[in-house]
DNA sequence: ATGAAAGCGCTAACAG
DNA sequence: CTGTTAGCGCTTTCAT
């Protein structure tokens, strides 16, 4: 690829495929190729080896991993799975799932590992877990989310070390899991909508992840004590149906909540906009908490108040918890706490 | 691990690992198991069929994919590689891109391959796509954006057919594309912001990456023969950074612009947030046109007039387009036109 | 320091 | 229909 010659195109310059090859053109032994350019370069003369590494870049030569992988039974691979369970379309864009990936794919390339995606949806397939963990492709697994699949991780943690899920904590639970505390962050959230005068409170979303679950009891916790009340207005978790949603909810109702508690960001800015269509002003007349800091928290006008996951903590301990399960050590599950964001919105 | 005996669980039902001890436990050969379990199940009697597969089940037991690609060269992954040029920190959260990525796995899930993510910086790694494509891992490699790297993709693409890419289409390259006529693109939102009244434009955005780059000649080329002006305003693709450039040309020039082309939704958003802090509304004294469409654009306030990208057909295409370069076609690239969605901001 | 040989776990002829 | 055999391309003893 690199130099070609004038006109006889056909022939290229050999490109030589296995160690074999290699081997041959430069008189020696494959196993003396396999250790120039694998893990122990100590064992070779360095003039062998430099005179193999110059025929490989010649030839363009790279090792099939997949023998390699085979042979040294470590595949240098994780498998990170999304599972798909409620909404199944609301994850395809999920900004906080995606988000995470991001930096999941960081991390790994940082520790030399590759990372083999893949998105399930449990209902269809039963056995979701166990496929990718037993299909010998990948070292370990990480699991963003855990849906609505909680018994299932649990049960494949009983069996299979090497697996990290994020998600929610629960007391009990047997897999390791890196997480935020929800329950604080509803607890963050109320606080915040109280103490900027709100007097009657609105969860918004689905209580039925059991994130969000977790979220919403803190809250309730919260307005229990504070002798608040806390209703519950259920919409999906895409900002399209949801405005609609909210929409439909004010034409039917009275406005009687003066704070709104989002399930996330994306949430409370579809909230943010449709109460403003409407003319009600916020934080005015209502106070609005979201939860995530998305950086499009940031952006609304007026800015959101929200709490904080540390997405590039959360990244950064998942692999790093996985790799000391990967060498075998236990470890146990990591809950981080959420932080206040105190914007403009309550 | 499905049923778990009562007291003795030390020797859980043996799993069988290899091939080899199914075959032994059935009594039959190796090949046999193979036969029964992978692609020609017709070849093998229904009776030794259904017995192996149920000690499989009962074994849990799976085929080490690693060692059966390695035999069958074929790997069944395709590999997606997200090049992070200029803005190291843009793209690690771009939506676009990252939405792409979700359909895109959604679309090699449908077909069976399972997607092999990385991300490279190529500043640090001359060779990171002709390591990826030599790795013997993936059957074919999907190039989210170009980036900086053109040429370098270009150059691969002479002896690697097996790629496609998602950015801009240049006349006479030789790599195969996937994109939305970015000209195109910027020809609309030009033709809206004058035809909304606006007199002169700026461009927000960086005009270094070519996507940009044809946006702002697209809109550069109607300006012109309308005799309208373009500046540019330069910004990083990141929202906080862009936010606060914006805030500082604000603050350091009279506004002598009254309609704004960003580059992308998320560089408008922030623009919008910017200006309305400041008390200039939109669209009545500044309109604004973004580019993607992204979810988020209908959740501003006014909401977002922008040029849509076909996100979902652009994975469908380029998946598709993918496999024929696999089974050995030439396949043309192909430009996907974007369509103007008029909203409330111009 | 290097070569020879024995597999990693599976599949695909080729026989029967 | 099933067993036998020969590898896929690489790594790793074990000799020398």
């Amino acid at each position: 690829m690199a130099d070609r010659k004038p006109e006889v195109e056909v022939v290229s310059p050999k490109r030589a495929r296995t160690i074999t090859d290699l081997a041959r053109l430069a008189g020696v032994s494959p196993g003396t190729v396999s250790r120039a350019l694998g893990g122990k370069r100590e064992l070779v003369s360095t003039k062998t080896r430099e005179k193999i590494e110059a025929l490989a870049r010649e030839h363009g030569f790279q090792l099939n991993q997949m023998a390699s992988r085979l042979r040294r039974q470590k595949t240098g691979v994780i498998g990170v799975v999304i599972p798909l369970g409620h909404d199944r379309h609301q994850q395809i864009s999920d900004t906080f799932f995606m988000t995470l990936l991001g930096y999941l794919a960081d991390e790994l390339t940082n520790h030399g590992y590759d990372l083999m995606l893949r998105r399930v949806i449990p209902d269809q397939d039963e056995d979701w877990l166990d496929r990718f963990i037993g299909s010998g492709m990948v070292e370990g697994v990480l699991v963003i989310g855990q849906s609505d699949q909680f018994d299932r991780i649990d049960e494949v943690a009983d069996g299979y070390m090497p697996m990290v899920v994020w998600g929610n904590h629960k007391e009990g639970q047997r897999h390791c899991v890196v997480g935020t505390d929800n329950r604080l962050g509803g607890r963050l959230a109320a606080e915040r909508l109280i103490a900027a005068g709100a007097k009657k409170l609105m969860f918004l979303g689905s209580s039925e992840p059991i994130e969000f679950a977790a979220r919403y009891a803190g809250a309730k916790a919260v307005a229990d004590k504070m002798g608040v009340s806390l209703g519950i207005l259920p919409t999906h978790l895409n900002p399209d149906e949801a405005a609609g949603e909210i929409a439909e909810y004010l034409s039917a109702n009275q406005i009687t909540f003066d704070g709104v508690f989002a399930a996330s960001d994306i949430l409370a800015v579809a909230c943010m906009k449709v109460l403003q269509e409407r003319g009600v002003t916020v934080p005015d007349q209502i106070k609005l908490v979201g939860f995530d800091d998305l950086p499009i928290a940031a952006q609304t006008q007026p800015a959101l108040t929200t709490v904080k996951q540390d997405i590039a903590t959360g990244a950064k301990s998942m692999v790093n918890l996985l790799l000391r399960r990967i060498a075998g050590e236990g470890t146990e599950s990591l809950v981080l706490p959420p932080t206040l964001v105190r914007r403009q919105s309550a």
